[in-house]
DNA sequence: GTCTATAAGGGGATAGAC
DNA sequence: GTCTATCCCCTTATAGAC
């Protein structure tokens, strides 16, 4: 038993880390880090301090591995955002605050959430739309309601579009970001931090303006 | 000699497709649509119809042959925009518009650029420092002291981060955006051309917002 | 310059012992 | 359940004929 594990126990009884957790959480950080066809199978049992061997037993395939951390992924990127969006005695505002929030915590908290999902549902290594049914009729429904009420010559999908752009882009662009503007982590994580503020105020601003 | 190569020989006269001009060509194709990692040095060499053997002639290793499509595709994205950013006589808002009209055109008409260069720098596969100097130089001169004119109050970093946002992310998440909202690839391309109308409107109305 | 054939090694997956 | 050893395909790169 490692040390790691050893304090782990210690701390939650007599709960032990399954070693199928173990590899999920490898997994996890590895193809989040080198997407799914830079890992290797081998890094992520090394990852794991198991072998290659127990990853098979496990799990069947590096696919299915693949396969399993990115429903997760998707679960954690729109699990908690979704019934908001969909709630109809939520404002238009208070959505946008809580939207904003949301996903700067969950960014941030994750480095290489966003980019990850983007670019295999890009590069099609996985299928999302399963997963996209729910967020798809949370944002018809309500939202889309909602935006019209305000503003009827205001496209609600050009506006879902900017909020999201708004606050995913810079994750998304953040290596290239901080080499051009020559920003710390420390300095990055700051300036994510303001945008909870500035975003709602942006938006305010967008609904207001005339066409 | 295959008929597109006589057809092009046909309409410029004598000369000829280069195998090195194909080559990178193919490569520019599959390297955008693959990445670096997913992409195969056989998948280059069908594409442009000749064998393996022959992109090694030309370009030593596959590496070699990223590393000069990556520098082709830096420059198409940031090539044309930063001397327009640099320029001290055009007004912010003139700069606001000229960079949305360029970018979405360049964005619309190369599919995958985006997330191809986002990727790849965050994926470690590129160094993009080099290339990114001039534009980082740009943002800092000319931009960044017009945007203090107007708005003292205001970071000019958080703005341009918002505009590139704005612009960039819907080409990125264009294949969740087309699942979830259900769109055709014509739809799409409608939704962007009227983003260069949008854009420029709302980013004036930012400009304006009370902090 | 361009081809065929092949070397050299990486990587996913499994057999079989314990 | 977990390990070691190994299989076997795939991929990059090169040797050598033409």
């Amino acid at each position: 038993m490692s040390h790691a594990q050893l304090a782990y126990r210690l701390l939650m009884g007599t709960k032990k880390i399954s070693t199928e957790e173990k590899i999920k959480v490898a997994a996890s950080k590895v193809f989040l880090k080198k997407g799914f066809s830079s890992a290797r199978t081998r890094d992520i049992a090394e990852e794991a301090d198991i072998n290659i061997a127990l990853l098979n037993y496990y799990f069947r395939s590096k696919q299915k591995l693949f396969d399993l951390v990115m429903y997760e992924k998707v679960q954690k990127l729109f699990g908690k955002i979704s019934p908001i969006m969909r709630d109809n005695t939520t404002s238009l505002g208070k959505k946008i605050q809580l939207a904003t929030t949301e996903y700067i915590d969950t960014l941030s908290e994750t480095p290489g959430l966003a980019i990850f999902i983007l670019n295999e549902v890009y590069k099609n290594n996985y299928d999302i739309v399963p997963n996209m049914k729910l967020a798809r009729k949370a944002t018809k429904s309500s939202l889309f309601k909602q935006v019209k009420e305000i503003r009827k010559d205001m496209d609600p999908f050009q506006l879902v579009v900017t909020l999201a752009g708004m606050i995913i882009f810079p994750f998304v662009a953040k290596p290239m970001l901080k080499l051009t503007a020559n920003l710390s982590e420390k300095t990055f994580q700051k300036l994510m931090q303001e945008r909870k503020v500035l975003i709602p105020i942006w938006m305010k601003a967008i609904l207001k303006s005339k066409s």
